[in-house]
DNA sequence: CTTACATCCTATAGCTACTGGAGGTTCAAG
DNA sequence: CTTGAACCTCCAGTAGCTATAGGATGTAAG
């Protein structure tokens, strides 16, 4: 049986995270001890191992709620899950365009800064006057 | 003179977005009508479309505000405008090194994915189980 | 001049995915 | 039995918006 503790250092995650995701619904309630605090079994290392893992390939915790209701029914079909992770290359891919993008029109900024004065400064001038930008990138974020 | 509505069709923001950038200072408290309704000039047009621009090349606000400051005073020396840049070369580089990770590995589970129960699933399968993961992705989020 | 209606106003709450702190309790070692 | 690390709950805060409620204003047509 482990301590909130040691369950948090053997996956990697913060003790209040994993408090989170028991707020949220997407780790049960564990067992407690007299006095209350909450104690973990092998399931509970599984289950949160599977969602810290699919966190770092960037699922969103809704994508990762479905994938842990299709993975503890393992008698359906998996297209769905496989339709989740589709969907997250995806989106990866997207990001991967635009972030290319981005890198190239920053280095443009930076390769053309000659280091007088700000009035005379590139980078500001770009992104003052989006007309001489090479690249679209018109949605926002990353 | 613009009304908000007209000054976020012409920038492509919603006008919440206004109203929350003038909120947290990094746009200035326009002028009113007798009826309290907000109006803009072109130098809020113009102040609005770099912050755009700026925030579609994904720099944060703060680093926004810093960016703005430097602008508002032109006979400073640039160097800090392009250390910023600069630093956001950086990250978008270190985002798309990761992103690049994250697209093989999803990339394999997908195609290995053969289409059968959830129970053979190799998506949930690699989600499982990170030895099996050929990449390090340590480091959380995108 | 009045009416209709789009747009504006403020204030507040919500979103994702956590993180941090205050103030108090429990557990295990010595 | 005492100490002190680790636990507990509850609340607030982060970025960067977005959405809603409930009401006021501005403008064009009749």
């Amino acid at each position: 049986m482990l301590t909130i503790g040691a369950l948090a250092k053997k996956t990697g995650t913060k003790v209040q995270t994993i408090r989170y995701y028991e707020q949220i619904g997407l780790m049960p309630d564990p067992g407690r001890t007299e006095g209350g605090q909450r104690r973990y079994g092998n399931a509970d290392l599984d289950r949160l191992s599977f969602i810290r893992h699919a966190r770092q390939l960037g699922f969103t915790l809704e994508a990762i709620r479905e994938l842990l209701d299709l993975s503890d029914h393992p008698d359906r079909p998996c297209h769905e899950a496989d339709a989740i992770a589709r969907r997250q290359l995806k989106q990866v891919e997207q990001r991967l365009a635009r972030l290319e993008a981005l890198r190239a029109e920053l280095k443009r900024m930076v390769h053309e800064c000659a280091g007088g004065r700000t009035a005379d400064c590139r980078v500001l001038e770009v992104l003052r006057d989006h007309s001489e930008c090479l690249t679209d990138h018109s949605e926002i974020g990353a």
